[in-house]
DNA sequence: GGACTTTTAATTGTCATACAATTCTTGACA
DNA sequence: TGTCAAGAATTGTATGACAATTAAAAGTCC
């Protein structure tokens, strides 16, 4: 049974701004689509000639967005078939374009709710892990990560120290396999500035809550870090809660 | 300051079994090589003429090739400069094709002892989450595992019963950003399997363990989903440790 | 001589076309 | 009815050409 997807909407997506490559808009193009549910995993996707019309693309540029999203885990391609939509458990979800794509195509307090979520399950075991590691340089790019954050001016550069710290956690947990989760703490943080904006009053315990799990792990303590990170998780789930409702 | 890789080997990597497509091959060669060292991140690889020869391919399937790793996090082309290799961080390590090269490029010990450290840092937070959501479905979905292990024969099938069991489980955590960790779960049993046959004595001890999780689970207890699931992977570790020497 | 601008050249990005390989569908045939 | 062969639709690969990008080199002006 070949589920055909009907009448596959012949009109690109809205284009981007900024200047993309052609076949990567396209991707995106597809891919928010794909999130969005207007393909289902399972269906067949217009075939290649299809896509060129609907983008006014060559065969080329279509095919190596089909082959990036076949690289994402989205679609399959077979000779004959086309391409089918992938079951979503296969989606390379934590890919950083992919996370953009989500964001773009998914209610923003729910979405922010997900990474929450997949923050507090992951990244209080990540400070257990870096405190009971411990090592070094990674201490060291720790140290300089709170500096950083200390003398940052509120607003993006602020939240750019504030990923190098967690980013630097992450290194130091020294499991390469956690990396990809790098991204989901970017987007979270970034998605958070928007509720943090235009100041930030919790700013000096925020700082202090990062101190204490640098400290911890220079300690060696594993449970304390992670009880640490735990705190510091919650504390900024509060203020997403109290801020809730005042979407821009 | 371009580093050009030195004498980038004119030679393909070994090619491997089984009738893949051209470009996904020549994808998994580069990133095999990747993945060794033998290009480091920063590093700019051979442009597409180069590997058109190395490979003797088309440019079209070399490009394709490209396109594969570049969604993968692998690399970045920019016109006039070629293709640079991204820092490690970028890596999308949790994509099933990339988790299949590691391991064919790394240590299998030491690949293996990094899956399963993810696991314990994950796996029991999942357990937990899905015993604090507990929808009716997912539960169905868990205990129809269970009893798929219960019942599968030793060898390939119960890999595959306990594979279903821990997807299941990632199902019913309800966060779908976790869903990439499939894929570490899956890598790590087929790895398990080659230090469990052709028997496994423990394998009653084992059952009982996945029925305890879903009985917390059912029950809804977190806490206690998450120390069942603790006790089980360590359990499994235990089995790597006594057997760890007999790599076939 | 030094800072700025223009030209050049190397590399990837896109297009167009043709053919090969795969595999579903259909029809012939026993 | 079941099996096998021919056909057709779709993706995979090859080839050649040109456009776009941009680092590096060559001029140019002060």
């Amino acid at each position: 049974m070949t589920i055909k997807s009907p009448k596959a909407a012949l009109v690109p997506a809205a284009p981007h701004k900024g200047k993309t490559k052609l076949h990567s808009g396209i991707a995106r193009s597809i891919g928010e689509r794909i999130l969005a549910g207007e393909f289902s995993p399972g269906s067949i996707l217009p075939n290649e000639a299809e896509w060129c019309q609907i983008y006014s693309a060559s065969r080329t540029a279509v095919r190596e967005a089909i082959k990036l999203l076949t690289a994402k885990g989205f679609i399959t391609s077979r000779a004959k078939i086309g391409s089918r939509v992938e079951p979503r458990a296969r989606w390379n979800l934590l890919d950083r374009e992919v996370l953009e794509w989500h964001r773009s195509a998914s209610d923003r307090i729910a979405f922010l709710a997900t990474t929450q979520e997949a923050r507090r399950l992951i990244e209080p075991g990540i400070a257990a892990l870096a405190a009971s590691k411990r090592s070094q340089a990674h201490i060291e790019r720790l140290v300089a990560a709170v500096e950083g954050m200390r003398t940052a001016k509120l607003g993006k550069p602020l939240v750019m120290a504030d990923l190098e710290f967690h980013e630097a956690l992450l290194a130091a947990a020294g499991n390469e396999l956690l990396a990809p989760f790098g991204a989901v703490i970017a987007s979270a943080l970034f998605q958070l500035f928007d509720y943090t904006t235009p100041r930030n009053p919790r700013f000096p315990a925020a700082l202090k809550m990062h101190e204490d799990i640098v400290r911890a792990i220079i300690a060696g303590d594993p449970g304390e870090a992670r009880k640490r990170m735990q705190r510091l998780l919650e504390d900024t789930d509060q203020i997403i809660h109290k801020t809730s409702g005042g979407k821009h």
